[in-house]
DNA sequence: GCTATGACAAGGA
DNA sequence: CTCCTTGCCATAG
């Protein structure tokens, strides 16, 4: 067990239902500011486990990427929809009107020093 | 330790 | 908007 993928699961865990992030954000809130791509792949081999909601993770520009044959496209576009997110028939969603924005207090809980933090709120509530 | 592989992202054309 | 390039970095072999 990694540091790192405990990290990004603990994160993706918090992510409220009918909220999304992407996969960005969840790097940067873990503490990884450009492990993106990490991220994907964390969820590849452990989206699933002890019900971690891979599907609220989507790429930045709204679009659902997943290649996996356990968790296909039309699986996490069908859990979104339960989740009361509307995506398009293309995988599109409207990122921003989703978009997880956590509070302060949340991220606090993090362990993350309050510069980091700042940072993540001027990047994704402007 | 070194190379290859990405469920990514941002910026340029 | 789409297509392409470059930067990224944890894992697997």
């Amino acid at each position: 067990m990694s540091k790192f993928k405990d990290r990004i699961i603990q994160i993706v865990r918090s992510i409220p239902e009918g909220k999304v992030a992407s996969y960005g954000q969840v790097a940067l809130i873990a503490g990884y500011p450009r492990g993106a791509q990490q991220v994907g792949w964390i969820l590849h081999i452990a989206g699933g486990e002890n019900g971690t909601p891979w599907w609220r993770v989507i790429n930045n520009q709204g679009k659902i990427s997943t290649k996996c044959i356990e968790h296909t496209p039309s699986i996490q576009k069908r859990m979104l929809e339960e989740d009361g997110i509307i995506v398009a028939k293309n995988l599109d969603i409207d990122i921003e009107k989703y978009r997880w924005r956590p509070s302060i207090k949340e991220l606090k809980k993090l362990k993350l020093d309050d510069e980091y933090i700042y940072v993540i709120e001027s990047k994704y509530n402007h």
